[in-house]
DNA sequence: CTGGGGATC
DNA sequence: GATCCCCAG
């Protein structure tokens, strides 16, 4: 009987399959590790998440949220940020939408033109530069507020700049961020958003010997002081803004977490 | 990086 | 409303 392959060529059409099936597993390992590297919903953020005064949680693919429907626009807003997120891709800027998970209706964009106040990101933009899906997401209307440019971009900016800088060198960190809504400084547009009258900003990493923490209220105003002169305890701003943050830790972490700021823990 | 506004179709 | 161009801190 002929025989149709030989042994050599059986050899090398096995030795093809193996490489192909080994390329495609490697292209699988190497897709996963984008999306567990680019997704915000790891199991700590989820884990550090403030608890829940509406029924208004928002989860974004990036970043969570929950919207104050009198303030119009988000009371916090909270992501992961790692290291490998933080690329340089060129993106260009679309255009803001109406946040369409909002269910009472977040603010139309409108309500900022020529107000005076800059559309300000609460989750940057520069933060999620990772994948346009990523980076577009940021452009909802739950995720801005108004902000004075001298504000936005200045002590601020100056700020989002240290935490990525912190991202860089520690790996992964939780960002809590949100405007001041109790006693706003003025109300802009037909939908009279609220004007914060001064920000937050909460970080929290674990690292070898547990959780560690620093917390940010800036005034809402131009300001060259040093980042280290907005510091405050997580407690002064759960009192200024009603929110209970990491009620998930045991309480005792908690209170130690809240009531400190652990300055040496992060290097400025 | 953080943003703005006008002109145009 | 979307896009392109030019602007400032």
């Amino acid at each position: 009987m002929k025989r149709k392959y030989t042994y050599p060529f059986l050899m090398m059409v096995a030795v093809t399959l193996i490489f192909l099936a080994e390329r495609y597993l490697d292209a699988q390992e190497k897709q996963k590790y984008v999306e567990a590297g680019a997704s915000v919903k790891s199991e700590d953020l989820d884990f550090f998440l403030p608890a829940a005064t509406s029924n208004q949680i928002i989860n974004h693919d990036y970043y969570t949220l929950e919207y104050s429907e009198e303030a119009e626009q988000a009371s916090w807003v909270a992501y992961t940020l790692t290291k490998d997120q933080l690329t340089e891709t060129n993106l260009s800027r679309p255009y803001f939408e109406i946040d369409p998970a909002v269910k009472t209706g977040a603010a139309h964009w409108r309500n900022y033109k020529n107000s005076g106040y800059d559309r300000g990101h609460l989750c940057p933009a520069g933060d999620r530069r990772f994948s346009t899906q990523a980076y577009n997401e940021t452009f909802l209307t739950s995720n801005i507020s108004p902000q004075l440019q001298e504000f936005n971009g200045g002590v601020w900016n100056r700020l989002e700049n240290q935490v990525r800088d912190w991202a860089r060198r520690y790996g992964e960190l939780t960002i809590i961020t949100g405007g001041l809504l109790k006693d706003p400084v003025d109300k802009i547009g037909e939908e009279e958003v609220y004007v914060p009258s001064a920000f937050y900003k909460i970080l929290i990493r674990k690292d070898a010997s547990g959780f560690t923490a620093l917390a940010f209220l800036i005034p809402h105003s131009e300001s060259d002081q040093d980042l280290k002169a907005f510091l405050v305890t997580i407690d002064a701003i759960e009192e200024l803004t009603e929110l209970d943050f990491f009620p998930q830790l045991d309480d005792a972490t908690e209170a130690q977490l809240e009531a400190s700021h652990s300055v040496t823990d992060w290097k400025f």
